[in-house]
DNA sequence: ATGCATGAGTT
DNA sequence: ACTCATGCATA
C-alpha cells in the first residue's frame, strides 16, 4: 500500500551541536506535488548574499555558484553558504594560514555521517590524515576530444573517462575515510568551500558511481579540491551546524510493495516510457497514484542512465524485449542488489546521452554534433569496469 | 545505501 | 510531460 501522507518535514535536525536560527528559511508551502496547481515554494528569509566566509575565500567575483536568480526559489532546500554558520575553528595551534575547509568528522547531521545520536569520533584532535599527500593527480585523463598537440596541465578540464572517474571515486572514498570524514562532512564542506552544499546522498552516489556521467564530471573537480584541502590540513575540529530544512511539505515517501515493483519493472522492460494513458491504467491496476507511477518511471529511467546502471533483466520477466536501445549493452547479470564483483563488460552505458557531455552552461547541444575530426567523439569513455561496490560504510 | 520526491530547465 | 541534479526519509 502506498502511504500517501505528507510530512511536515521538520527534519531530523536534531543536531546536538547547535542550530543557528539565522538559517531560518521560511518555507512556505510547497505543493510540489500538484503541479497543476500553484507552486508556491518557500520564501527565503533572504539574506545578505555573502556574509563572511572566514576561511573560505569565496571570490566575490563569483557568486554565481551559490546565487541563483531567484534566491530561495530553487530546488530542494539547500542552505546558502552564507547561511551556514561556520565556526572558526578553535584551533589556534594550527600553523597553516588557514585551516581546513571542512567540517570535522563529527557533527553532522542525521544521515550517513554519524547516525544515531552520537557520532563516532574517529579522531578527536588527531587525524590519521596525511597518508601521502601531495599527490592526488594520479589520474590523468586523456580526453577523447583532446587535441594531442597540447600537453596536459595540472587541471585537466577535459572530460575524464569513466575509468578515470571510477578510479577517482575509489581513491576519493578511501582517502575520505582515512581522513576520518563522513560523506556528509564532505558534502557540507563543499558548501563552505565553494558554496555548493551537497548531501550525504550525493557524495555517496558519487563514490558509488551512481550519478550520470556528466554529473560525475561536474563533481569530480570539487571533490578533488576538497581532497587537497583535506589532507593538507591538520585536523581541526570545526563544528558545523546543520541547517534544518523545516516546514516544507513533502510528500511522504511512498512505499511500493515488492510485488508491485515487480510489475512495474516488467512494464518498464516493455515500455520504459509509458504514455500518460498507460500510466494511468497501470496506476489503476496497481492501485497506486498516477503520480507515483509516473515518478517511478522517471526515477527508473534515470537509474538506467547512471554510470552504474541497474542491469536490465530482473529475475522474472521472461520475455524481455527487443527494445534494447542501440548501443546499450545489457548485462544479463543480476541487478545491483547483489555484490557486483564481476567485471561487467558493459562497454557502453550512456545510451541516451544526447546532451552535453558536460559543459558549464545548461544549454544543451544538438544531439549529434558530428565531430569534425575523423575520430569519434565519444562523450563517453570506452568502457567501464565493474564498480567495486565495496561494502565499507 | 537507496527509494521515492521535488523543481528548474527542456522539449 | 520529461530530463536531470539533488536530497529527505528510510531500510
Amino acid at each position: 500500500m502506498a502511504t500517501t501522507t505528507y510530512i511536515a518535514s521538520s527534519a531530523v535536525c536534531s543536531d546536538p551541536v547547535s542550530v543557528p536560527d539565522c538559517l531560518t528559511m521560511n518555507i512556505v508551502n510547497t505543493q510540489g506535488y500538484g503541479r497543476e496547481a500553484h507552486e508556491m515554494k518557500y520564501m527565503p528569509q533572504h539574506q545578505p548574499p555573502m556574509s563572511h566566509n572566514p576561511w573560505v575565500g569565496l571570490p566575490p567575483s563569483d557568486p554565481s555558484h551559490w546565487m541563483h536568480p531567484h534566491p530561495g526559489l530553487h530546488q530542494d532546500i539547500k542552505p546558502q553558504p552564507s547561511e551556514v554558520a561556520i565556526h572558526h575553528r578553535p584551533h589556534p595551534h594550527m600553523t597553516h594560514g588557514w585551516q581546513p575547509p571542512v567540517s570535522s568528522p563529527y557533527s553532522l547531521a542525521g544521515n550517513g555521517g554519524s547516525p544515531l545520536g552520537h557520532p563516532h569520533y574517529p579522531m578527536n584532535g588527531l587525524m590519521p590524515h596525511q597518508m601521502h599527500p601531495g599527490h592526488l593527480r594520479e589520474m590523468h585523463c586523456e580526453s577523447p576530444v583532446t587535441p594531442d598537440h597540447h600537453v596536459h596541465h595540472e587541471v585537466e578540464e577535459e572530460t575524464p573517462t569513466s575509468d578515470d572517474l571510477e578510479q577517482f571515486a575509489k581513491s576519493f572514498k578511501q582517502r575520505r575515510i582515512k581522513l576520518g570524514f563522513t560523506q556528509a562532512d564532505v558534502g557540507l564542506a563543499l558548501g563552505t568551500l565553494y558554496g555548493n552544499v551537497f548531501s550525504q546522498t550525493t557524495i555517496c552516489r558519487f563514490e558509488a558511481l551512481q550519478l550520470s556521467f556528466k554529473n560525475m564530471c561536474k563533481l569530480k573537480p570539487l571533490l578533488m579540491k576538497w581532497l587537497e584541502e583535506a589532507d593538507s590540513t591538520t585536523g581541526s575540529p570545526t563544528s558545523i551546524d546543520k541547517i534544518a530544512a523545516q516546514g516544507r511539505k513533502r510528500k511522504k515517501r511512498t512505499s511500493i510493495e515488492v510485488s508491485v515493483k515487480g510489475a512495474l519493472e516488467q512494464h518498464f522492460h516493455k515500455q520504459p516510457k509509458p504514455s500518460a494513458q498507460e500510466i494511468t491504467q497501470l496506476a489503476d491496476t496497481l492501485q497506486l497514484e498516477k503520480e507515483v507511477v509516473r515518478v517511478w518511471f522517471c526515477n527508473r529511467r534515470q537509474k538506467e542512465k547512471r554510470m552504474t546502471p541497474p542491469i536490465l533483466g530482473q529475475g522474472h520477466e521472461g520475455q524481455v524485449v527487443n527494445g534494447t536501445p542501440p548501443g546499450q549493452q545489457i548485462t544479463p547479470t543480476s541487478d545491483y542488489g547483489q555484490p557486483r564483483s564481476v567485471e561487467l563488460p558493459r562497454e557502453l552505458k550512456y545510451p541516451g546521452y544526447t546532451h552535453q557531455a558536460m559543459h558549464g552552461s545548461p544549454t544543451h547541444l544538438p544531439p549529434q554534433h558530428s565531430p569534425p575530426g575523423p575520430l569519434l567523439s565519444p562523450q563517453m569513455p570506452p568502457h567501464t569496469v565493474a564498480p567495486s561496490h565495496a561494502v565499507s560504510h
